[in-house]
DNA sequence: AAATGTTTCAACCGCCCTCCG
DNA sequence: TCGGAGGGCGGTTGAAACATT
């Protein structure tokens, strides 16, 4: 038995509004301020409910509200923000000049939000998505879309080599999934290999990038410092504008390797290695990530859990999220703390 | 051209918080 | 301290526009 909505109340009037109805309100507004918002339509002579007249206002009929599409810049703002404050809609929309909250959860719900899933992230989080079922329907895609490419035309190399970069995305994915539950596992057994360890490894050395290049299967990483946030500093994982800028854009080649430093019942660390020109070879997994950024965090460090200032106790300290959780000084974060 | 499906977004709903008497 | 009013917010709905068959 809930409160009544308030345009129930004697019979107002609900739904869109007429170009009179603008009118008036706008007028109104403009002459007196909008004051209280439950007196204001009657004193503006509309027979609404101050709510809508609010929401007509706040929403719509503002002059300093900014229509049209959101630019590259706002789209990038909004998914950083999102990744920071979550479904905060108004707080996001405090940050973009002339939009309004209801604008911003719209274009999330309408265009962002498919845009992350299709990527393979998972649209609350932001991080990429664990379960190997997300992947397979990109995969099958794919793979129907070769069956069909090989009956018409002969499959082209790139083409090939975005199909074999899926599946190689879809396993790492995996072994994500694997790794973080191997860390769980290993916390709390002691030390004890377990399956997991060998799961991961049969699985890494089925990837090229892995099997291919001698680095890969080094423990190249064996005394690599964590890459250490500092105590003054902010750090975000993943949406960086200059990340997101790639985002849309996944055209944008960017060559790495992945290191793995497995030491049996001492758990795994990931290295991210950037690798100065891209070679092109068929073993590199080409991802929307603008090298600069990665090369400036990933040269010769190891990525560490943001969550786990402690990470050098953690047999698995590095092994949080394939996928590089970059870190780095965000001003929007110190304005918000 | 018509029917059907999908997407978009303005507007509504109801919960929650703050303010004030 | 309590309770009601008002306003703000996030989630949801549904009509209109657009796309596809």
């Amino acid at each position: 038995m809930g409160r009544s909505p308030c345009c129930d109340e004697n019979g107002l009037k609900k739904g869109p509004w007429t170009p009179e109805e603008d009118e008036k309100l706008v007028q109104y507004i403009q002459k007196h301020g909008h004051g209280s918002w439950r007196a204001l339509p009657k004193l503006a002579g509309l027979n609404r409910c101050g709510k809508s007249c609010r929401l007509r206002w706040t929403n719509y009929l503002r002059p300093d509200i900014k229509r049209g599409k959101f630019s590259q810049e706002e789209e990038q703002s909004i998914l950083h923000l999102h990744s920071i404050l979550g479904n905060k809609w108004s707080a996001i929309a405090t940050h973009l000049p002339g939009r309004t909250d209801n604008e911003i959860k719209n274009f999330w719900n309408t265009h962002l939000k498919k845009k992350l899933i299709q990527m393979g992230f998972d649209p609350m989080t932001h991080q990429p998505r664990t379960d190997l079922f997300s992947s397979l329907p990109h995969l099958l895609a794919l793979a129907n879309l070769r069956d069909l490419m090989v009956d018409h035309h002969p499959l082209d190399e790139q083409a090939m080599r975005l199909q074999a970069d899926a599946v190689q995305l879809a396993k790492l994915q995996y072994l994500q999934y694997l790794l973080q539950s191997a860390a769980s596992i290993t916390t709390n057994s002691y030390g004890q290999n377990d399956l997991t360890d060998m799961e991961a490894l049969n699985l890494l050395s089925s990837i090229p990038a892995f099997k291919e290049n001698p680095v890969l299967n080094s423990s190249h990483v064996e005394n690599s410092s964590s890459f250490s946030p500092g105590s003054t500093t902010t750090f975000q994982p993943l949406h960086h504008p200059s990340l997101l800028a790639h985002l849309s854009d996944p055209q944008v080649p960017f060559n790495f390797q992945t290191s793995l430093n497995s030491e049996m019942g001492q758990g795994c660390n990931f290295t991210m290695i950037s690798q100065g020109d891209n070679p092109h070879d068929d073993s590199s997994l080409v991802f929307p990530f603008p090298t600069p950024v990665i090369s400036t965090l990933t040269d010769d460090m190891s990525l560490s859990n943001p969550g786990d200032a402690s990470s050098s106790t953690s047999s698995y300290g590095g092994a949080s999220s394939f996928w590089p959780e970059l870190f780095f000084e965000d001003p929007i974060m110190h304005e918000i703390s």
